[in-house]
DNA sequence: AATAATTCCTAGTAATTATATAGGATTATT
DNA sequence: AATAATCCTATATAATTACTAGGAATTATT
């Protein structure tokens, strides 16, 4: 019941380009950098967050990575099930039919809150909340 | 970020031996075909909730497994927690030592909600909630 | 005392997933 | 043409998951 390192890492990814926004194109080799991860196994780890639609490249010299939307409209949930899959804890959640008890099951019930828990966090913190609240962690006192 | 099936057989085991709490010891035989597991995979599985103190063992013939406790007493979430181990969805809201970034970083305070949502569903719910939903859902109507 | 039915204990194993690393192809600026 | 960036695919290794197997210990019944 852990998340990936591919959604740690690509979570902060997605924040040092929510950081980062309004100036020139992230690139990789910086975002690595910065967030203590090799540029190898983020160039795995962004592909997901592009195909999502999250984030634009630019190739060549001079590219990098920009956000593709305004991050108040990209849910922390959107970006972690883009690297993670599904967020229900077990697969019955999404799948009734996977578990042939489901319909009977006690325990199908609390996983459903679980998953609809973890969605109420995730679902209603976008990456401009985060973002803000990073600024405030790092503000000056 | 998926429970294993240690958590979903095992909870699934601690919810039928609660249903049939006031009768004699239930037999693992009986409850692997109940919940439809094999009787060597429960096997491996049911010592973790001994040792967590949520049943108790009856050794020979005519032996099986009761609650040690009230159904009302055990949470799920430490049935799940004894089964899966901790449920933080990343290590550093555990140890927050084991990120150095842990104390200037905006995304471990969300992991941190994230898991206080779980915590809040799961630490909410006792094994006897679970039961009475049971029969809620066996019942005729 | 023997038998049978149960829990207990330890080890092994095959498949999958996680966590990367490596090498080179493609693209765009200068 | 050179350089610096992204892109793509393959490979490696370690850990975890989900079991299975075999037999030892225990206890009620006969």
């Amino acid at each position: 019941m852990k998340f990936s390192t591919r959604s740690r890492y690509g979570t902060r990814a997605m924040l040092d380009l929510a950081l980062h926004d309004n100036s020139s194109p992230v690139r990789l080799k910086d975002l690595a950098r910065r967030q203590g991860v090799s540029v190898k196994y983020l160039e795995q780890i962004i592909p997901a967050l592009k195909n999502a639609g999250f984030i634009r490249s630019i190739r060549g010299i001079n590219g990098g990575y920009t956000l593709a939307k305004g991050a108040g409209e990209i849910r922390l949930l959107d970006i972690v099930e883009a690297l993670e899959g599904s967020l229900s804890p077990v697969d019955c959640v999404d799948m009734p039919k996977w578990c042939p008890r489901s319909g009977e099951c006690a325990t199908h019930e609390v996983w459903r809150d679980v998953r609809k828990a973890i969605d109420d966090v995730l679902g209603g913190t976008t990456l401009a909340d985060l973002a803000e609240r990073q600024r405030a962690l790092s503000e000056p006192r």
